[in-house]
Order: C-alpha cells, then structure tokens, then sequence
DNA sequence: GGAAGGTGTCATAGA
DNA sequence: GTTCTATGACACCTT
C-alpha cells in the first residue's frame, strides 16, 4: 500500500548538510540526524489538518510514516549534491549503499529501490514529480501494485512500531533479518507480510478506500507543509523543528537556506545530537561509517554474472516505469546482513527520492559499475534515442501484444528493417547488448512478460498497451502519441542511420564512415559488440564511403563533361578565329594579286620595242635574272624555259 | 503515366 | 589479403 511521503522528506536537511559541507563542516546524517521517534509521528499528526478517521488511514497508525529522513535526505543529497557539481564521497554505509544500489543495479538493492519508487512515485508523482509520472497513477488500479505497496510499507511499519530506538533497536534488526529472510516464502505466499505484521497491514479492502483516500491525503500534507513553512518560527525548536524548516525549504534549494540560518539550527541539531530526547546510538551510528567499496562488498549476492548485471542494469528501468511488476521481475528479494536496517530504511518515499537520482548519477553509476560513461548513457538516454523503432501509434494501440516486431512503422523501410527484425529474432536472447538497453514502459501485469519478452528480442521501446485498456485521452496515449510526434523527424533518417539506431551501434553513422581505418579498427575492438553489430558497422563504412565515392564519381564525371564541353565551346572560338584570320589573308593575297598586277602593265605601258611601239603584255613577259638585270622575254621562251628548269628540276631530284 | 534527372547501392576492377 | 577508390549498372524516387 502506497502511502503519501511525509511533509519533511524534502531535501532541507540536505541543503543543510551541503551548507555546512560546503563551510568546511563535516556533518555526520547518521550522527546529526537521528530517525524522527515514534513520538514525533504522533506528535505531528494533530497537527495535521481534519482527515478521515478511517482505519486503513496511511496514516501512522497503518504504516505511512514508516519512511526514514535520513534516507530520504540522502538519497536527495546524492541529486543535489551531483547537480551542484559538487563530489559526492560515500561516507556513511546508508550514502555507500544507496551510492552502491543505485550505481550497481544491485539485484537487491536497486531492485528495492525500484519496487519503492515505483510504489511511492504511484502516491506522490503528483506531488512532487510531475515528470515522468504520465502513467503512475495507472498503478493503482493494478492490485499487484498494491501488493507491491503493502510489501515496501512493511519495514517502514517495524520501525514504526518501535517505540525507541535505543533498547529494542536489537529486536527491531532481528525482526528485520527475519523479516528479510523469509522475504522470498512472503512473495511466494501472496501476502508478502510477515505474520507477526498482518495486524498492522490493512485490509484489502481499506487498501481501496485508502487509494480513494490518497488523492486527499497527498492535498493534505501539501497544505501542511505550506502550513509548516508558514509558522515554524512559532514553534519551540527542536531537531523536529529543524527538519519542519528544512522540508519547507526544500523546494527552494540552496537557494532558499543561507548560511546566516544555519548556526541557531546547528547548535540546535548539536544539541540535539547531544541530548538523550532521541536515544541516539552514537557509536552505532560511528560503526556504520563505511565507505563505497566496502558497500559494495557486503553487498549480498555479491556474485556477479555477467548476464546478470546486464539486466540488472536493465530492469531497474523496466520496473521503474512498470510500477505493478515488481515481484514479477524481482523472484526473491534479499538483503544484505548487515544491511538490514537499510532495507527497513529503504521505504517508497526514499525510492521515490531515489528514482530520479538515478537517472540524475549517470556519473556515480559509471564509477561505480565500470560502466563506460558511453554505455551509462546510452542506457539513459534509451527512452528518446531508440524509441524510434516501434512508436508507431498504430503499434502502440492496436498491436501491443503481438510478438513480431514492427519496425516498418517508424522507419518506412519496410523490407529491409522487416529483414532486419528477423534477424534480431534469431540472435534473440543471446544479444545483451540490445537488451540492456531496453527501456520500456509498460502499464500492464499481464503483458508483462511477454512484452518483455518482445522487448529483448527485438528491443521494442513502444509505450504499448494491451488494446482497450488504454482509453483514447489517457495521458499515456497522449505520450505515446508525443512520442510518436517526437519521432518523426527520425523518418529523415537514412536507412544505415536507422538500422544503426535499431541495433544501438554506439557511433554516429558519420563517426563510422568517416573514422581512419586505424581508429576504425580500434574502435571496434575497443567496444563489446556483437558480429550482427560489427557486420552493421562494417556494411555501414563500406555504404557510406561508397556513396561518397559515388557522389564523387558523379560530380568527377559531370566535371568531365562540363569539361568537355568548355572544350567545344573553346575550339568552336579558335575555329572561328582561324577562319578570319584565312579570310583575311586571303584578302590580303588579293589586294597584292592586284598591286602586282597593276604594276606590271604600269611597266609594260612604259617599255618600247626597237621599233618604238609598245609591248604587248599579252606575247612578252618580264624576267628577272640573278643579277638584277630585267629581261623582256617572249612568253614562249618563259613557257619552255620552265618547261626545262621544271624537268631539269625533276631530274635534279631524281638523282638526289 | 512516362521521361528525365538524382541518388543509393552493388559488383567489379585497379591501385 | 585487405582496404580504398573509381565506375558501370541497376533500382528507386522525385520532379
């Protein structure tokens, strides 16, 4: 049962914390801030305004305020500190743990953080985490939800029922280890509450009044946490009224908690840390000091497979948007021994802190698993990288069930991405890649496993439902349809762009083409990928450079004929040219035909034979010998004479 | 609806 | 033998 987070799981008490982190005092959570008491609880709730008096209230008597500060306040410190920029260093083993189950995907740890968050983001997504939380309020109706809820609320329910921590906190732990061992026969009884618990779980049916209720409830503690924000001042102070401060800053960060606010709540906290009001266990509190490392060994099941992680860093975000499947995906939960005050700790409302730390410690994940960051965001950014495949809104509504995968809907090549499907199917579950990044959101129990199962054959990312359970306005078929509508510039994709996105090569296309071959080939033995992926990747270089290599081609070959044709255009002007040029000198040989002509009558009209009269022009001709002298020849004797100077001519040549 | 041009891809040859 | 480049041929799409 999902029960609204308490008014003070804000993020105060972190600022705080960063405060003073940041002013070079080192503030201890475990040590400063000890676990409200139940006495605090019980204090608070008359000051909570008229709410009904009904038994399966989530209130404290039914397990709602079972959610610890510190891991709440952690959990946030873990955002805050990383949007700040700021290095977060696990000190304490709840930071090292939540540091570990966050980072590691641990099967226990992430996979509970995963089962609360899904539960809490179901109470308060419409409180505090509007983004993201489209389709939680689907989870109330899934009574597996529910069971799920009323599982994560029973460690919150021990501590509660603990008047103190100091003299029975041996009891609370041994209650909790027994609680954890037997988790797994809990789940396998449906009830998932221990015995010595049931008194304190609602009932089935106050479980629905208790979702009717919630909407109230959560409008509720808002207006008290205005309300608190109004007048804590008017309050005597306390470690109580220091968490009422630092819930109602909260909201505003930083920003909202200067230094100047910090000494009298200091001193008021050190007092409080010094006083006995809490029963703080000091060196309880000291012997939890652990750092990362140390966490992540005494991490339980601490055998990693390879496989295993895989998925382990898959489903976190399976679970996370598939709020009712968590004991579906999580057979048997298990914590750590000495860890088992972490898991009463770790409560929905500390999850529900934690779910957007997780998307927001890409960079702890990365240190913290091995993880490249490539990979640690790759496996982030799934929801809008590759969702391309299948959100098509026809898929999305009308073929959600269906095993065969429908990648023609978002990627308009058909046959080949149909091709391409088939042989996802056959790779199948063999392909770990694919299926760690599967990122898919499914709003229904009973598609679960088979979608899932579709899920890692052919990386279906569709935010699909079964056909009619999701009404035409819901806010998951507007985001589908989002989605959809988000996608389509991925249309303009190229082919190998998209089969490149369909089996999630981490390189651009561009990066593939154009990468020396060097680095090419180093890059492929750098990277685990698989021989569908190397053969993509190759197909993808060899495509792409022979495209490239074409457009050249064509550009080389429509160059030549440009060519070419400036060289026609060239000789058709020299052509042109040359014919002038003949033109003109043939000209010039008539003009100089004609002076020689001129000047030869001119000379004959001018000579006289012996006689007195003038030559004839027609029966003499003039002759010029070598030594300058002008001869008047009868033309018979010029005929003959070259006549014989021809043949005497051709006969020279002969014998030459 | 057919023609023309553009583009991607494959097969092949050569460096 | 591998890789790259160039190019012809083909198919598909757009105009």
């Amino acid at each position: 049962m999902k029960l609204p987070k308490p008014w003070w799981a804000g993020g105060g008490l972190l600022n705080l914390t960063l405060l003073l982190s940041l002013a070079g005092l080192r503030v201890d959570l475990d040590l400063c801030v000890p676990p409200p008491a139940a006495s605090f609880y019980e204090e608070l709730l008359p000051l909570c305004p008229t709410r009904p008096a009904s038994a399966s209230s989530p209130f404290p008597a039914s397990g709602g305020w079972g959610h610890s500060p510190q891991l709440l306040a952690k959990g946030r410190l873990l955002r805050e500190v990383r949007a700040l920029g700021v290095p977060f260093v696990p000190r304490t083993r709840v930071d090292a743990w939540l540091v570990h189950s966050v980072a590691t995907g641990d099967a226990d740890g992430a996979h509970e953080l995963l089962a609360t968050a899904a539960s809490s983001a179901v109470g308060d997504g419409d409180q505090e985490a509007p983004a993201g939380g489209g389709d939680r309020p689907e989870a109330h109706n899934s009574p597996l939800a529910a069971e799920e809820e009323d599982k994560a609320a029973e460690p919150s329910a021990q501590v509660r029922d603990t008047d103190g921590r100091g003299s029975q906190e041996n009891d609370i732990l041994k209650e909790e280890s027994e609680a954890v061992d037997h988790s797994s026969q809990h789940e396998e009884d449906g009830e998932g509450v221990p015995a010595h618990l049931k008194s304190l779980q609602p009932s089935r049916k106050d479980e629905n009044k208790m979702i009717d209720t919630h909407d109230w409830e959560a409008e509720v503690i808002r207006e008290f946490r205005n309300e608190s924000h109004l007048h804590w001042s008017d309050t005597a102070f306390s470690l109580e009224d220091l968490f009422q401060l630092l819930s109602s800053q909260s909201e505003h960060s930083l920003e909202g908690l200067s230094l100047e606010d910090i000494p009298p709540f200091l001193n008021s906290a050190n007092e409080s840390v010094n006083s006995s009001e809490h029963d703080i266990n000091l060196s309880h509190a000291i012997s939890h000091d652990v750092n990362l490392h140390e966490a992540m060994l005494l991490c339980p099941n601490t055998v990693r497979r390879e496989p295993t992680r895989t998925s382990q860093a898959q489903e976190p975000f399976l679970q996370l948007n598939s709020h009712a499947n968590t004991e579906h995906t999580i057979p048997a939960m298990s914590f750590p021994p000495a860890d088992n005050q972490m898991r009463n700790l770790t409560s929905q409302d500390v999850l529900y802190d934690l779910d957007s730390n997780i998307f927001d410690g890409i960079n702890l994940m990365s240190l913290a698993t091995g993880f490249s960051p490539l990979e640690v965001s790759q496996l982030f950014e799934e929801p809008d990288s590759d969702s391309g495949l299948s959100l098509n809104p026809s898929y999305t509504t009308t073929k959600s069930n269906s095993s065969h995968c429908m990648y023609d809907g978002a990627v308009g090549y058909s046959n080949d991405l149909q091709s391409l499907c088939q042989d996802l199917g056959a790779v199948g579950g063999c392909y770990p890649e694919t299926c760690k990044h599967c990122y898919t959101n499914h709003t229904t129990v009973s598609g679960f496993h088979q979608d899932l199962k579709c899920q890692q054959v052919f990386h279906d990312h569709t935010y699909h439902v079964q056909p009619g359970v999701l009404e035409p306005n819901s806010e998951s078929f507007t985001w589908s349809k989002k989605i959809s509508g988000c996608l389509d510039p991925d249309r303009s994709l190229s082919r190998d762009e998209q089969r490149a996105k369909a089996l999630h090569i981490p390189f651009s296309v561009d990066e593939i083409v154009q990468m020396p071959v060097d680095s090419f080939n180093s890059m492929l033995s750098r990277h685990y990928l698989t021989d569908l992926q190397v053969s993509l990747i190759r197909d993808i270089r060899r495509r792409g450079k022979n495209k490239v290599a074409a457009q050249n081609c064509r550009k080389r070959k429509l160059n030549i004929i440009l060519s070419l044709e400036d060289d026609i255009c060239n000789l058709q002007t020299k052509k042109e040219a040359l014919k002038s040029e003949q033109a003109q000198c043939n000209k010039a040989i008539g003009i100089m035909k004609q002076k020689l002509h001129d000047l030869y009558h001119d000379v004959f009209s001018r000579l006289r034979d012996d006689q007195g009269r003038p030559v004839n022009p027609n029966h003499y001709a003039l002759q010029y010998s070598h030594d300058g002298t002008v001869l008047i020849v009868p033309k018979e004797l010029v005929a003959s004479g070259h006549k014989k100077e021809t043949k005497g001519k051709k006969k020279l040549n002969r014998f030459q």
